[in-house]
DNA sequence: CATCACAAAATTGTCGACACATTCGATAAA
DNA sequence: TTTATCGAATGTGTCGACAATTTTGTGATG
């Protein structure tokens, strides 16, 4: 029950919305099923008011699609959807990549390469390997988006694209990517970005992400061969 | 009054959201103006209900922001926040074009051809320049964008994207930019996509795109200082 | 004259109820 | 058995009213 969780926002609206929105991530509310606004709204202890805004927000963030008359269904995750997603992010990432390496200044690229670090230790002593996969790989591609200063590439990037790449990633219960390449990687961007190489930096990102693309579609094409 | 014109939706929030965001980009609703929802509804005469609705799908698209309590306000234009848009622009619709390259068959290329043709009449007998700045430019940027055959960016560009710079190019009362050599670019850029070049296509659209953006620039800071 | 406190008004957030459309199920006909 | 039709049940769309918060306006005080 992650209902219980309360997280105290200003309005009803957008708490539920964030409860929703993690709930369809995590796939506690499973792709393609139906939205029962009378259900859900018994379920949180809320009127159909605030829980019908919070629909249409998610509605406006790609999670849920909407039918006149007919309700809300949670989004089908499939194999083109997945690359759409991947070709769109690898578009405006590659773009917060450039600016990030235009505008970065000398501590902020220290404390990435900080980070990374941290991230090689992790590897090398092998302990929570959990974490690199998960967390800590998003954590050098946000700080890099936010570092690009530009707001309009930060919110479609966050806020839009990394919703559903969450759910991608969870659905194929994460694939068997290589962590030390991607260290490998991501090194080689943030060095092209503390040289100020704009082209550079936006090519590896580009490459980088494409790569990690591709290795889901594989995934994904795999699952559903062994579930026909 | 422009709320007579009844577009008869399925849904009364999808009407009053689409003449919201009409209101808006024409400037009927002038930027910055506190959206009041006792007033929108008796002047749009319907209940709060799916008025709220409607303004959580404008915020959504980013054409108001919201404050808990406080209520909606329609977003402030600034030279900044164009400049933003104008990036994020050229990264989505530098990929559109590259797909494009990559996929447009031989039919939907000439037909582009024509359209070109088209416009390169209207500017020769110069009859309706006013066609051509419009709606004519943004034909060519949509049937490319569409091309494109990937449905994250084609919504990302049509729906979140394209509202806000007709904004500002309406706010801007339309630049002094030059018809012919937009034509030119055009040309180039389809050129491109009938070689199937795909990596020339994108450059070449990103470099159409960061002109045009330069322009916009120019004319909003000659407007600021005109009105300081 | 400026500033603060407090009450009144207006606005947003939330709720329950009703109207309408869709879906489901039972019955009848082919 | 299958299909068609019709009525009941469920669910979505909309409304009006109340609760809670913010804003406005008034007067008192320095």
């Amino acid at each position: 029950m992650s209902n219980l969780i309360s997280i105290k926002s200003a309005t009803l609206s957008e708490d539920i919305a964030q409860q929703l929105m993690n709930a369809i991530v995590q796939g506690e509310i499973p792709q393609g099923s139906k939205i029962s606004e009378p259900e859900l709204a018994k379920q949180y202890g809320i009127s159909r008011g605030p829980l019908r805004e919070a629909i249409v927000k998610l509605e406006g963030l790609g999670l849920v699609t909407r039918t006149a008359n007919v309700g809300a269904r949670v989004i089908q995750l499939n194999t083109q959807d997945m690359l759409d997603t991947f070709s769109t992010r690898e578009a405006l990432e590659g773009m917060a990549t450039r600016l990030a390496a235009a505008n970065m200044k000398a501590d902020e690229i220290n404390s990435l390469y900080a980070l990374l670090d941290k991230h090689q230790a992790y590897l090398d002593d092998n302990q929570d390997e959990r974490y690199l996969q998960q967390g800590g790989n998003d954590d050098f591609h946000l700080r890099i988006i936010h570092a690009s200063g530009n707001a309009k590439l930060i919110r479609l990037l966050t806020e839009e694209l990394y919703a559903i790449i969450r759910m991608y990633r969870r659905h194929t219960s994460d694939q068997r990517s290589d962590p030390r390449q991607a260290l490998r990687e991501h090194r080689a961007i943030l060095d092209a970005i503390a040289n100020h190489e704009g082209d550079l930096a936006e090519l590896l990102m580009r490459r980088h992400i494409s790569r990690a693309s591709s290795l889901l579609q594989q995934a994904m094409e795999k699952m559903t061969l062994a579930s026909s």
